[in-house]
DNA sequence: GTGAAAGCGCTAACAA
DNA sequence: TTGTTAGCGCTTTCAC
């Protein structure tokens, strides 16, 4: 019956299998290659592919990758594992991958580009396949033509980059940032706010313009401070609320372009004895797990980032199969998930 | 000043930088390799570091890991990636690798075994060093020694099994739950349940049995049902929690085995129209993040996963570098963050 | 349809 | 200190 564990001896080499089988060791890699088998008998294929599970011969990736030049590998950046939505669009990726017998090698850089450089080189080293990173800096692209350049594809991912050199799976995100903004008129509210996020990042940028934009063109008051964040984080987007609480003028509505920092805003807003939605009105962006169970469940931006991954993972795949094919770009559209941390201002 | 960059000519390997130092490949090598420059005159090092320099040279890790056998990579399972206990968990472990010039390649299984088995073998097919699983349940013993076996080193991180054979860095789950029990008998609870997680997951069992054993020796009255969670989900959570409503009996303090299951017992509470803490408290487990920030702040064990994963990182670094060194356990305790969520019984 | 031969890029005895 | 040699395990022309 044979060993098809395979964990116990020395691990079966395709030599071994070749030696069973009677056959070349050519001959054997053909038979156990799908794309290669139907050049074989199909009774040496039987013969091969008997021996093969007789010994639980396992095809060694590592030389494979050596011979192809190819490793089924895709290098993943994002910059913060622990939030769920890359969490999710990490998720995208390996399931796509998966379906195609490649994976994902999982990086974080925490917004670091020293860590990117060094973790982009590390993806060389390991002859990845191809490239998805989801923590891009809007300076970034010099670093990226410098150690990746063209030698493998590269997708970003949610954070784009300005000119299209690169393939793109982005989120619409002037138009969230103009549906936050929307949202908060709509709902009667005449002088609003935002927190932004860091201006070297791509999508905070492109949210910002969203929001001032819709603000502008409704005639509102936009009370939004100087200051951007320099990560976007909760601790950074509680010191931008205080910022625009302590700058005196009166504001009911504000939007914060990430789930993280409105909760940051939660708390100052809590911090000054204030109340939401009934002093302010409050919209996140993502609309990760938690966030419709916090007080009061957040009203936030939707933020498909599993499908942006899965597109992220087909375009990585195509780019991969055609080299020449030029870079794609793919938008997806905002919604806004309606929760409890809005409200018509009092 | 050439081509530090690399990125553009065609790649060069070790041949190359060999030819233009005017050297033998072995030697340059063994220049580039710090574990044996030393045995190779200073001046020749140099002329070799600096033509690798002026050809943007990279050491190709597939080769390497061909050659040598060690691929510098560690395999780590986990069973959701979107639990923030499960990204830090990885955080851990993947910063500890990098110290060491090793990288972790990431997968999930949803808690599913046949994808457990495939990517386990898919690890054994990248020849991992190591592998790290978070993911395991009670009977994947049969599984781990059948596919993984004694060929690279294992560590059970968070989820243990009963018999040493493989390394483990757990949690005092036990503490941990009867911690919860104890807390809420302090406060002076004298009627509490349990939802129980997945009964065959060690860490759940394990808790479920503090919490237990707690209760009885305080001779409190411990109205748990008999139903154990399917999975460790929010919906889970709910669906336990409104059955032990329903059981009818009065309890007025509740342990919830993960933070999550915390929330869905939260949504039960308030669908029956009762209040968190003033009709029941909620003990969690694991402190993730916004769990501080739910209404109320959730009470819970904390369970420190960023160390969990970095102990299991230095365990696999040190059972790769000694093979024979037998199996490691370590433990780490349990601690319990008081917030919003329990009370004094009304 | 199958075998022979030549490496992918690197390292590690073994010599010298 | 350095070069020679022999592969790691696999794929892939090129013949037959």
């Amino acid at each position: 019956m044979g060993e098809a564990g395979g964990a116990s001896r020395k691990k079966a080499t395709l030599r071994d299998v070749a030696d069973r089988a009677g056959v070349h060791v050519s001959t054997a890699s053909r038979a156990l290659d799908p794309g290669q088998s139907r050049r074989i008998s199909k009774a040496t294929v039987i013969k091969v592919k008997r021996a093969a599970e007789d010994l639980g011969y396992v095809r060694d990736l590592v030389a494979t990758g050596l011979k192809r030049g190819r490793t089924q590998t895709v290098g993943v950046v994002v910059a913060d594992l622990e939030n769920p939505y890359n969490a999710r669009l990490i998720r995208g990726v390996a399931r796509k991958l998966e379906e195609h017998g490649m994976v994902a090698l999982i990086v974080e850089t925490g917004e670091d580009k020293d860590r990117l450089e060094r973790l982009l080189r590390h993806f060389m080293q390991r002859r990845v396949d191809a490239i998805i990173t989801a923590a891009t800096h809007l300076d970034d692209r010099e670093l990226l033509d410098r150690v990746v350049g063209r030698t493998v594809p590269v997708v970003l991912a949610v954070r784009g980059l300005r000119d299209g050199e690169y393939s793109m799976v982005v989120h619409d995100d002037h138009g969230g940032g103009a549906l936050a903004a929307q949202h908060l008129i709509g709902l009667g509210h005449r002088s609003i706010a935002q927190l932004r996020g860091p201006s070297d990042i791509d999508t905070f940028v492109r949210r910002a313009e969203g929001f001032a934009g819709a603000a502008a063109a409704a005639g509102c008051e936009d009370l939004t401070v100087d200051e951007w964040a320099t990560v976007p984080t909760m601790s950074e987007g509680r010191r931008l609320m205080e910022l625009t609480l302590a700058a005196g003028a009166p504001f009911t509505g504000v939007f914060a372009p990430t789930d993280v920092m409105a909760v940051g805003a939660f708390e100052a807003i809590a911090g000054r004895g204030l109340e939401c939605p009934g002093d302010i009105s409050v919209v996140g962006y993502n609309d990760v797990p938690l966030v419709g169970h916090l007080s009061p469940p957040l009203t936030t931006i939707r933020l498909p980032s599993e499908e942006v991954g899965s597109l992220a993972a087909e375009v990585a795949l195509r780019q991969i199969a055609e080299p020449d094919r030029g870079p794609e770009s793919i938008q997806l559209p905002a919604t806004l998930v309606d929760r409890r941390s809005t409200a018509a201002p009092e």
